[in-house]
DNA sequence: AGCATGTGCTTGGTATACTTAGCGCAAGCA
DNA sequence: TGCTTGCGCTAAGTATACCAAGCACATGCT
């Protein structure tokens, strides 16, 4: 790990570019935060995704909206199910009995049997100051 | 329901094309043998999943790989599951890690839509802490 | 200083997903 | 016998997903 970010580059003239739609930049950070979270440049995963990485890059900011089976590679590389991907990207949540959207975070985190009482507390109350329903 | 399939029309030199993968042929067949079941016309079809005709007919037919969001569009106007279109695209059946512990808690967060990604990342940094998992 | 290597990003091109127009045929009605 | 309507498909164009080369900066070594 030697390079740094470098300064974003020219203009920041993003923020609301929408390019392409909304709800793709939200999955481009999403695919950033998860790539970052697993300490991978750029070239690192679009090698495994068997990608470009000027392209990931792209689709990290929001540029373009990957097709499926690249959404599916990028998945596989960061070590996650296709599915989560998908929901991610808006696919998934579609008129068919989609009801058990909300497995919730404190559902989830309560039956973490790898989790202390103390635990469980400190995280949900950190989920709950995040979304605001203190 | 006035006309009829005419004559495939041109040459039948189809067959084994190929065109684009071999998976996508058996999609397109699938697509196709779903419209028929549910007394669909092309242009219906395509009115409903918000495609043109003449593209449906290329999808039908294996020439072309729809995207995640056409596939999703067709399925809906289908009534089934966006899900079950994946599966039978072969989109979704890769290696889903077989990590137990990708199912509670990070999973949850990760779709949880109230969440920014920074504080996603937050939340499973912690989590991960807490058990011990780097 | 100067080179080597690593970072994210821009540029310009190619491949392919997707659309708007239009063809040839089959069936129903005058 | 035409004319109309609906069918699937072809042909030609536009939009966009995707790639190969290369830039500007940053770090580390000598």
């Amino acid at each position: 790990m030697r390079g740094g970010e470098s300064k974003h580059s020219a203009i920041m003239s993003d923020e609301e570019k929408d390019g392409t739609g909304t709800a793709w930049r939200s999955l481009g950070d999403f695919i950033r935060s998860q790539r970052e979270l697993a300490n991978l440049s750029m070239r690192q995963l679009a090698e495994i995704a068997k990608i470009s990485n000027p392209y990931l890059s792209q689709v990290e900011r929001g540029l373009y909206k990957p097709s499926a089976d690249v959404l599916k590679n990028i998945a596989n590389a960061l070590h996650m199910s296709a599915e989560t991907m998908y929901a991610q990207a808006g696919l998934l949540d579609d008129s068919p009995d989609r009801d058990e959207s909300h497995h919730g975070v404190e559902h989830a985190v309560k039956l973490d049997p790898q989790l202390s009482v103390d635990q469980k507390e400190t995280i949900i109350r950190i989920y709950r100051s995040f979304i605001g329903r203190e």
